[in-house]
RNA sequence: GGAGAGGUGGCCGAGUGGUCGAAGGCGCUUGCCUGCUAAGCAAGUGUGGGGGUAACCCCACCGAGGGUUCGAAUCCCUCCCUCUCCGCCA
């Protein structure tokens, strides 16, 4: 959530900030217009909040002094303040749900040096790591390969769930939970992380501390009778671990790691990477989280990218790394690096991973903050970042890693969580 | 699901209608003392909001939300959570 204090300060700044997300910059001057009313108001209650208070001091004292005439003739005073505050604390209440209603819509603030752009046509490529494959045969598409080995159907996916899902058999099954492992083990054991596990399903509000709700429920899957929501991804759950705390600065910064499942509804992608198994409505993927101060948030972001490009490069998949520009960052990002993997399928670099710096978003939504050196109390900034994404991920192995005849070599480092050097 | 107990500041814990933002203790900070450490002594120590150049002033907050009352941590209602026992259960 933005800071209100700091939107009256300097709107501009807020304006800009929304016009280069191709936001809704009239979302500052809407709010700073409630938000006139609502300090007026504020003022006049806490005023007559104060008159209320002596005159009870004075009912005390005068029951004290057996004093009942100017007991009663105080009440009747106090009694018609009491009515006056009433009133206008309705009113007040309205203006501060109608503030607080904007103000969870509005983005987060772009870091100043995201590159400015319209779309994701203006991301930035920061770096690239491997070389494609040159292939001396017709590669195939995973949802050929797959259902070839007989080990990938989309068929009885679709039988039982519909479009989107997918059903893995023996080795690649295998695969999936191989490449769990290793990428929780990586994080754990080489890059310090400590291993979580999550609730899948949440409150309203955890969603909404960390920005899921209430703009974007239509991608989120409800449980209607519990109002729970299955998490699109773990970062929910660990971003909201800490909500409602106060951490000492000498344990930050934390650093989770999670593997869960994902649920996301995908409303709006139809016709979006319709074959195979790369855009589902569920999908598993380790997530990595990282709890930290202001004054190093960001390079701590380079870090946790580095922690998810690691897993690449272990697993020997060419990717490249790209710099969201403002108009298209997430919604609670202030700046974000996305892996793309490459996949002989596409042709092209496919997203595997994205890596942000929430600022101190989410801490204002979920109220997560640290005691400083200063002994005063700050938000703490959250870092995300998929650590990878198991399903994509699987998708490169058997594509980059498939031989002539259709079997696929294993990646070295997965041997030992295999078993086999390669499929069938 | 049934029965019971309980939710108070960073922590423990007192407080059943009015000077209670809340006793006492622990912790923390600062100072004194002390070869070092520990102990001891003294003072300070919640959060959020509004106003003011500032010193500072005001308001709110005792799980959450309502209600009663001139006035609520304290009384009433609803909800949430924790614990104990019983039932059910992977």
């Amino acid at each position: 959530m933005i800071d209100i204090k700091l939107l009256r300060k300097n709107p501009e700044f807020f304006i800009e900030a929304l016009r280069k997300r191709n936001s809704s910059p009239e979302l500052v001057d809407e709010i700073l217009k409630i938000d006139a009313e609502w300090r007026k108001l504020t003022s006049e209650v806490n005023n007559l909040k104060a008159e209320r208070n002596n005159l009870s001091k004075l009912v005390a004292k005068a029951k004290a002094e057996k004093d009942e005439v100017k007991a009663r003739e105080v009440i009747e005073k106090s009694k018609e303040i009491g009515e006056k505050i009433k009133k206008i604390e309705e009113v007040q209440k309205e203006l501060e749900e109608k503030i607080l209603n904007i103000a969870l819509n509005i983005p987060n603030i772009p870091a100043e040096d995201v590159p400015i752009g319209k779309d994701e046509t203006e991301n930035v490529e920061v770096r690239r790591w491997g070389e494609p494959r040159k292939f001396e045969f017709e590669p195939k598409a995973h949802w050929d390969l797959g259902p070839d080995l007989g080990l990938m159907d989309f068929e009885r996916a679709a039988k039982l769930s519909g479009s989107r899902f997918t059903v893995m058999y023996g080795y690649l099954a295998r695969l999936e939970r191989a490449l769990v492992q290793f990428m929780l083990d990586v994080h754990t054991k080489e890059h310090g992380y400590t291993e979580v596990w999550l609730p899948h399903l949440v409150k309203r509000q955890t969603m909404t501390w960390t920005g899921q709700l209430p703009k974007f429920e239509e991608e989120a899957y409800n449980t209607s009778k519990d109002d729970l929501f299955l998490i699109p991804t773990a970062e929910v759950p660990l971003a909201a671990l800490h909500a409602q705390e106060v951490l000492t600065e000498k344990e930050l910064p934390k650093k989770y790691t999670a593997f869960t499942p994902c649920y996301r509804r995908e409303a709006g992608s139809y016709g979006k990477d319709v074959r195979g198994m790369i855009r589902q409505h569920q999908f598993d993927k380790v997530e990595l989280v990282w709890v930290t101060t202001p004054e190093r948030s960001f390079e701590d972001l380079e870090q946790l990218t580095k922690d998810a490009e690691r897993i690449l490069q272990l697993l020997e998949l060419p990717y490249r790394v790209i710099s969201l520009c403002t108009g298209d960052l997430g919604f609670a990002a202030a700046k974000t690096y996305d892996l793309e993997v490459w996949l002989p399928s596409y042709n092209a670099y496919k997203e595997i991973s994205s890596c942000s710096n929430d600022t101190d978003f989410q801490a204002r939504r979920a109220n997560i903050r640290y005691r400083g050196k200063d002994n005063k109390l700050h938000f703490v900034h959250t870092l995300n970042g998929s650590g990878i994404a198991i399903g994509r991920a699987l998708v490169a192995v058997i594509e980059n890693y498939q031989n002539p005849d259709g079997s696929i070599t294993i990646p070295k480092v997965l041997i030992p969580y295999m078993g086999v050097e390669r499929i069938p």
